[in-house]
DNA sequence: AAAGTTAGCACCATCGATTGCGCAAAACCC
DNA sequence: GGGTTTTGCGCAATCGATGGTGCTAACTTT
């Protein structure tokens, strides 16, 4: 590696192989069998490139094939248990395929997302995966006007293909699961279960809230409003909420299913100034998973939620689009309390 | 936006305004004043252009000014809560400098670490920030020879500034408050405290190892070597090291210092097994912290470093590079069991 | 009114890689 | 040996945005 101030670019290769640049340029990007280069002087230039330490400039391929090798993915946030495994996935599956991936957060800001989604366009992306899509109307109008494809995953948008999880089955599930383990306490509202967390205007927790209604019904309990809390995803709103609600029942609830991990973690707040064996008579669900919260002080039913598949799945329906526009949907799991779940990476889940 | 097959170029809004290339690039870059392009045209220029849904194509741009407007980051993983809020924060910096971040994750593989560098230097990132180096030498070269600005955080490099978290202080804070909480039971193998999780030869912990040991020094218990278990950072063989342990011990130690959120995991996932109270008289530490994990069925005390300052740090760094190689070091902080940390984004830790 | 300024913009080369086309030399064919 | 095919490679245009240079018309100055 000969250091000078600047990067070595084909010119230079070619001057210092007596090649033309052309010549360089397909013996390096591998088009050279194509061209019929002799496999002597593809040696050669490559020996000099590598000595060199020459390296495509990805903006002037980009530039020229309208195409830049990269794969843009949105999520809300990276700080976030499934959102980071998505990440982990939606980054493994782009390297098998050498694409490069840039991962962007939106904080669930509209506005921000869409000021992504141009930025993305802007550096001539493959494709784009959304995930937890505030606005897929808008996303899908600046796409379109692009040409740009794009898939959403977790919440489905009404104009592109969409990989989204069972949420309703989830609930159902998870629902069932606290139900059955309900213990009654003769006072009727404190027997319910109460679901807190997401916003009800959300795909995804409108489902699961349809799934959570339909079980109780189905049971004979049909759910009143205000069994139902959707205060959004911030810890503080649901530990204010859960405060609350311990305040007008007297007692916790018989059973408390948390839409998400985040606003679990504001019940826990709550919960740490509770004496201990207060939850003995509760029953609590998560919908989400994390190692830690499954070991929690009490018993904590947790849902899964496949990312791997989702984006696995996001990858098909980009690469070979199926006529018309497709919802595919992904089962998750229902994680026993105590259980500690080895994920796709081994390394975490 | 007239949608027709392709993007709009400047050529385009060129002819439909009648102006020049360059004078539609000038009034749609800023550079309109310095080069009087009249008021009136630019406006009309900006109208046509949004009315086409004209957006600058970055490759373009990036291969003129030789540089592209990304930020390359490389984490060991996505899916572990101490990167992903380093990820977190790396991004909302780099858009408050209107930077588009990459961040790719290395497995803590050397030669993908390499890979990846490569590939940003492909991309003409402005610069490159490497949490967790595995081989920080090969990285330097890379860069030197490619004249890239690059940054380490977390574990430090030699030929490159360096933000690292204080190690041995932590280490030293969570040993003392272990050390001030054993419950002496008259064996003296059980009344150890065990450091376990993490690679020996890593800087970080081999740092912490120091502070570990530096400690229990003082405290006249020089730990022997059979206490300090640097199994790694999977899961799995935590487990297993923690299930030999106590097989040897007979019980669980009176300490335990557990060196990574991953390594707790697998700590975790062996407790599973044991009956409740089997922890009453064992202190359990970790360095990370993780909400659910400062709640779990025992206290917790756990180490927060600070991936916001670490990151913030960093940019300062890369941005005015001080003479001669920098090494910064930011504080972590103690988080007593059983607290629920609110971060710098208000909804995560 | 001639000379000098300035405003307002267009022209064109350039960044580095790719690719359609063409051309000379070598190899092959009858 | 003349014609045809194949081999091996170079030439030059192109992708879209930028920025140095220059040119014309309007305006100012003396």
């Amino acid at each position: 590696m000969t250091m000078q101030g600047r990067k070595a670019t084909i010119y230079d290769i070619a001057k210092l192989t007596g090649a033309s640049p052309s010549t360089v340029s397909a013996a390096l990007s591998g088009a050279w069998k194509a061209r019929r280069i002799s496999e002597q002087k593809v040696e050669l230039i490559r020996r000099i490139a590598a000595e060199q330490g020459y390296s495509t400039n990805m903006q002037a391929r980009g530039l020229r094939q309208a195409k830049s090798g990269l794969v843009g993915m949105i999520i809300p946030v990276h700080d976030n248990r499934y959102f980071a495994s998505m990440s982990q996935s939606f980054e493994a599956f782009a390297r098998d395929r050498d694409l490069v991936p840039v991962i962007a957060s939106s904080m669930r800001d509209p506005m921000e997302e869409r000021r992504i989604v141009e930025t993305l366009i802007s550096y001539a992306v493959d494709s784009i995966f959304i995930a937890g899509a505030t606005d897929p109307g808008a996303i899908t109008d600046l796409c379109a006007a692009a040409n740009m494809r794009h898939v959403f995953v977790d919440l489905p948008g009404p104009g592109a293909p969409s990989v989204i999880s069972d949420n309703y089955l989830g609930a159902r599930m998870l629902t069932q699961t606290l139900l059955a383990g309900v213990q009654p306490r003769r006072n009727p509202a404190r027997d319910r279960i109460y679901f807190i967390g997401g916003v009800a205007t959300d795909y995804a927790t409108a489902r699961r809230i349809e799934g959570f209604r339909d079980v109780l019904t189905e049971a004979g309990l049909p759910p009143s409003p205000e069994q139902i809390i959707a205060c959004g995803y911030p810890p503080k709103r649901a530990m204010q909420e859960i405060a609350a609600l311990r305040d007008r029942l007297g007692d916790l609830p018989a059973g408390l299913f948390v839409n998400s991990l985040t606003a679990f973690e504001g019940v826990l707040g709550h919960f740490v100034h509770l004496p201990p064996g207060s939850f003995d008579r509760s029953i609590i669900g998560c919908y989400d998973y994390d190692p830690f919260a499954a070991y929690l002080q009490f018993p904590v039913h947790m849902v899964r939620q496949d990312s791997h598949r989702l984006i696995e799945e996001a990858y098909r329906l980009i690469e070979d689009p199926a006529p018309g526009i497709t919802v595919r949907e992904v089962e998750p799991a229902l994680i026993p309390p105590r259980t500690i779940y080895a994920g796709p990476f081994g390394e975490h889940g």
